[in-house]
DNA sequence: GAGCATATCTTGCCGTTGACAAGATATGCG
DNA sequence: CGCATATCTTGTCAACGGCAAGATATGCTC
């Protein structure tokens, strides 16, 4: 399936992400260029154009990869706990990918193949947001913690890759998420996966003295 | 001071960063060409370098301005939940300065006078955690409280503007802003501003029943 | 205020890029 | 076998970033 390598590639498409994943995380997205890609790829300058259309169309299918491998690596988080934890993860492990999804200008956001691919990877968010004891006060039930959550986790990610937050974050990305998400949802989603059971919440040193 | 426009342009520096403010809100920053501001400030298309020396320099500077601009900003908030409000406000309202703040591989965010910029509205914010009441089973103390009100205020904000949230989240980004902070602090930061004074924390609802 | 050093801006050039057009080759289907 | 189509190549163009060399304005010194 994949050499052949004659004049036809045999899946040059495919290659052709693969180099992109590669060379966006040397350089960034922004010195991202088609040439350089078929280049990597063994093929000429023009032939990317033929499986993307242009820079935008080669973009968008990199975006919608990025958005099902996250749905994809969120899924191995049983709790919501572990579910941020993977998002972390995720933004720092797979750079490229997260990088060109939230960086809506440089492909086409609103591509039905994007839109179809985000709500994949939001609902498996969703999903572990429903299974939380609901909040107490909670302004905007569990639609408002998923935004809670989602935000804070992605914030969090954002900072840390920008290099944004001071030292005392330390240099595990996943430990300084834990805390970071146990600041938002407390004993709700405490320690649920270290033990394999939830702590009771009424127990919780969160409760205020 | 401004205009004069004989061979001199006598204030050029000034006017290639607003025109980058112009060109990226127009297109983004990865579509962002010099030459197109020189043209824009009506001077040739190598005027820009001796200012800035190259492409990721011009971003440099543009990056220290929105740092600055941001510093400002959430000084007009007195409340920690108005100062999240304001940071929101300024990634909507200011959008060509947030997203090459925090696109770092588009210039030298390791340059001095980036770093000194980005410690400058660090401080503000931790001011306004500083004057939080303390947490109950804070994790990481104040430091933990303003790396959790950094993330999620930064990761809505980000969210809010990729058009990656849901429809529910409404349309008024300040207010959805609000209601996400108030999730992650609870009556530690509930109507300061709204009342003129804080309410009492032990006879909040976030206690847990 | 004359002369010189320096800051600022222009013109001209080069290599690279994205995009397009036209042609070559492989693949699949009748 | 023969043709339609998918895939890839070669060639070209305008625009871009960056550099070098020259022109013009500004400021400083005497």
């Amino acid at each position: 399936m994949t050499g052949a390598r004659g004049y036809h590639h045999g899946d040059l498409r495919r290659a052709l992400l693969a180099a992109a994943a590669v060379a966006i995380e040397e350089s960034g997205p922004a010195a991202l260029s088609l040439r350089d890609l078929a280049r990597r790829a063994g093929v000429s300058h023009a032939a990317p154009a033929h499986h993307f259309g242009d820079k935008p169309g080669l973009l968008t299918a990199f975006a919608v990869e990025g958005f099902d491998l996250l749905a994809a690596a969120l899924q191995t988080g049983d709790s919501l706990l572990e579910m941020g934890v993977a998002y972390v993860d995720f933004a720092v492990r797979r750079r490229a990918h997260f990088e060109v999804m939230y960086s809506p200008d440089l492909y086409r956001a609103d591509a039905p193949e994007v839109v179809a691919a985000r709500g994949r990877s939001r609902a498996v968010l969703r999903s572990a947001v429903a299974d939380l004891p609901p909040g107490p006060g909670a302004v905007g039930g569990a639609a408002g913690d998923a935004l809670a959550a989602w935000s804070i986790v992605h914030g969090f990610a954002t900072l840390w890759k920008a290099g944004a937050l001071p030292d005392e974050a330390g240099d595990d990305p996943r430990e300084a998420a834990r805390v970071v998400i146990r600041r938002l949802f407390g004993s709700r989603v405490a320690d649920v996966d270290a033990r394999g059971q939830a702590a009771p919440p009424a127990r919780s040193p969160r409760t205020p003295a």
